[in-house]
DNA sequence: GTCTATACACCGATAGAC
DNA sequence: GTCTATCGGTGTATAGAC
């Protein structure tokens, strides 16, 4: 009874209409910003009105909640597919990695602010939305390993490094490229510290 | 007539009802966070009613604008120190002034949100709060040239490694030293990158 | 089941009495 | 200068129309 294909045609729907309301949420963070979103907006453009999103979503907080899920389950889905490629020198898996996450940040700047900044009060992500980040963060892990980086210090370094070039880059010059061109000497900076083999690439 | 000795009486005791509502947005933000400030809890900390605040500051976002202000014209004052003290070895100096930076941000999140983050909806902050912001970033520049790094592109590099690093301890383990126990590693990381001499400290 | 109308408590901000 | 009263806006809860 539960699986009915009634049953199924009705929460179809009511995913469809979920992938509707976020996408309009969405549209409206990348336009307005991540914090200024207001329920009445997001309903109006979905052809709502505000209560009637909760019966989709239990909170504006849900909203934020399935937001973060989708942006780290797309981030996951780039970052194993880089994981399942063929191999490649330790430098060059290390710049890619680096610039894959970088260019996604900065391609959306209220994602990064809420896949990586806890600036929405009141937000904490649920255990489910925050999976897909856990498993980002351990295929990172496991590239770094493959590229001879074990410690769990070194990848905490390496992690914080490409952070900190996303951070300043949008803090100072959204839209610019004065960190995104340093990238690829921190890359090289952080392989000599940690001994990796390999010829470095040449500065622009 | 402009200054006379009333004006000046009624002027002071302006400027310290200004100071009284700044402390008692400071503690809000330390204990609620920074995003969570509302004007009537402000208010009833220095036992006044929500509007009377529009008698100091023309609006919530002035009063973050004043309390940014503070907040570099503190960091100023650190940092306008360490370069006034006696010469160091490079290495040390760095590690100096990376270690200053990370421990202001890490002793008050709010304080740094304000400071670096820009997640608060429509706070841009004035020029003239902004000044003390440019000045200490002068100071370090300025401490990076007597360490012998003079390209604004390793200016940018060591900046954005130290925020990275902080960002990092912020956003996942507040109040935990697990990137900051990185801090000297890092410096001694860039330093090792751009040539600059001197003896590495031992890891812990 | 979906959606709406209505209402509530709270927010920043303003007007005007005192 | 500080107050009360109030405005438009917000997230959210709920009763009821269809």
């Amino acid at each position: 009874m539960l699986d009915s294909p009634i049953r199924d045609r009705q929460s179809e729907r009511r995913a469809a209409t979920r992938l509707e309301i976020l996408d309009a949420a969405w549209g409206l963070a990348r336009e307005s910003g991540l914090a200024e979103l207001t329920l009445r907006d997001v309903a109006a453009r979905v052809g709502m009105r505000a209560p009637s999103l909760y019966s989709y979503f239990a909170s504006k907080n849900d909203i934020y909640d399935a937001m973060f899920g989708q942006a780290w389950s797309d981030y996951l889905t780039v970052v194993e597919a880089l994981e399942s490629a063929e191999p490649h020198p330790p430098r060059e898996t290390l710049r890619t990695l680096a610039r894959t996450f970088f260019d996604f940040a900065v391609a959306e700047p209220a994602r990064h602010q809420l896949m990586n900044q806890r600036t929405i009060p009141g937000f904490v992500p649920s255990e489910a939305a925050y999976a897909p980040a856990v498993a980002a963060l351990e295929s990172a892990r496991r590239q770094f390993r493959a590229c001879g980086i074990t410690s769990p210090e070194d990848f905490d370094l390496g992690i914080a490094v490409v952070g900190g070039l996303v951070n300043a880059q949008l803090a100072n010059e959204p839209g610019g490229h004065r960190w995104g061109g340093l990238l690829d000497r921190a890359v090289d900076m952080i392989a000599d510290h940690l001994g990796i083999p390999g010829p470095k690439r040449r500065t622009s």
